[in-house]
DNA sequence: CGGCATGCGTGAGTTTTTATCACACGTGGC
DNA sequence: GCCACGTGTGATAAAAACTCACGCATGCCG
């Protein structure tokens, strides 16, 4: 069998990386992986071949004789077949995948996480078409729909949950520091950012959460969830919103959410593939089932 | 981040084998995996470029205009890159380890598996000297030294087992064809092959399975447990030997075992890492410990 | 013309690899 | 002297790869 042995060749790609930054940390960052990854695999090369590739000095590392020889010879040979595979992609037809979905969820939930989808399927092209209709009424055509809930939908559809959602009350820490709020009453204090499409959002919650007849201090009006999100952030009263909406807002402390408890379960998130869609939507689908919940 | 999207290249490597071969099943056996990773490999990397690279026919691939494309200008770049690792592996000091152990079992275990510790660390060339002296007296120094039972053995060894063992008695099939053997009474019809070096292991086996007096109809004295081995593939009698001896003899029927309950444990194999032993002989001795016990 | 062998595809399950997280270490700058 | 920075590493979690066992379609051969 006529095989030459080949050396690893993703730890030979982060090699690469890590010689032309002389840093494993900046490599790490360009490969989306942690330094430590970049460590393991290039010890693993060197332990290969039995070379260091690396001197490594206190907080710098530089190429060892060796390991300049690797990268002049290598890099070339990546960067050829790099090309080849380009020639080769754009060769394809472009695969597009046509996803409508409502503006708030595709700002806050969809968009964020799109690079991950692209990652896994570089051939695919997402085109997002927002729109507040339902999907039977879409003003262009699409592979996939996505909406909470499947009233007005289509048969052919074929809708299938991904997402379990929650409502829940969330502001901004500074104005909770103005006018603490520990109980839902504490609410009457504070303005209520209202989205004109979801008016119903706030009454539900509230009669869920036992306070039917609760008067806030003030409203104000909106007319998308993201806009009341990014209205929250900026202080100007309480949101009403579902959790899976919420991003790296409450992560990063942007929003806090006072009243944990008071949680009231919404649908879940449903997509549905069109009677025409191609294998490309196959794989988004695939792909929004693989999302973690949270 | 000026990082080229390069497509995943262990299925690059796959697809080449696989391109050369114009068969999946071929390159599996190359690439010692199955031809269902190979199927795999290649159908990731398919999707990665979105263009197909064989053309699927019925028991045979071939390669489409894409395929060939990539095949021409991939194959030159891997090519450099292992004559780029293979310049800095012969340049790397031949780092080499000794491994002192007995002719048989060298011959009939380690050997057939040294190829998959070579390919394990291309860069650690392994040494063998088979002496019938204890480790404590070898004639040439050595890094590891693999025995069974540590009687002997200088305290710095820190033998440690790696292999269970038990005593069978085997014989070629034709030789049984002549003259059944159901119980182990028949044997007294059969040639036994006895082993200079280990005399005792007929009588040991006899007294283990209760028929300490038993006589064979004849002896015939050989000076290695391969020999014998070998003198029993060859129909010339009855051979006791360790299951690890055995090798693919009984698994391609060149050897069978008739009497395959009546086996009697042996010490286990243990090796023993001299004190002066590098980062190579650790590397041999956690390949040792991996090697499934079969 | 049925029975068998061959080569590839694929779902389920398992193993191996790879990456992350969290912490340690050593040093150079402030 | 202390902190900040870049790298090494053990434990563990996540992801990728592989195997197994089976299915399918077809050509070969008695």
């Amino acid at each position: 069998m006529p095989s030459p042995p080949l050396p690893p060749l993703n730890a030979l790609r982060m090699f690469l990386v890590a010689a032309r930054h002389l840093s494993f940390s900046r490599a790490a960052v360009e490969l989306n992986v942690t330094h430590g990854a970049v460590s393991r695999q290039i010890r693993g090369l060197e332990a290969f071949l039995g070379v260091a590739l690396f001197e490594r000095q206190v907080r710098r590392v530089s190429l060892t004789a060796e390991g300049q020889q690797l990268y002049a010879e290598a890099s070339p040979a990546l960067e050829q077949i790099g090309q080849a595979a380009r020639a080769l992609m754009v060769r394809a037809p472009t695969r597009a995948v046509r996803i409508n979905a409502r503006p708030s969820f595709a700002v806050r939930w969809l968009i964020p996480r799109l690079p991950d989808f692209v990652a896994h399927h570089p051939g695919i092209e997402p085109q997002l078409v927002t729109t507040l209709l339902p999907p039977g009424k879409a003003p262009e055509p699409f592979d996939i729909a996505i909406r909470r809930s499947v009233e007005d939908w289509p048969e052919a559809l074929k809708a299938q949950p991904f997402l379990d959602d929650e409502l829940v009350a969330v502001a901004a820490p500074s104005l909770l520091k103005q006018k603490p709020v520990v109980e839902p009453r504490s609410l009457a204090q504070h303005t209520l950012l209202v989205v004109k499409t979801r008016k119903q959002d706030w009454d539900d919650w509230k009669a869920h959460v036992g306070l039917p007849r609760l008067r806030p201090a003030r409203r104000l009006q909106l007319d998308h969830s993201h806009i009341a999100l990014q209205a929250a952030v900026d202080g100007l009263g309480f949101a009403i919103t579902a959790v899976s909406l919420l991003g790296t807002d409450v992560a990063q402390r942007r929003l806090v959410c006072p009243l944990p408890d008071l949680r009231m379960p919404l649908p879940p998130m449903y997509f549905g593939r069109a009677p025409g869609a191609g294998r490309e939507a196959q794989l988004f689908a695939d792909w929004l089932l693989r999302q973690p919940t949270a």
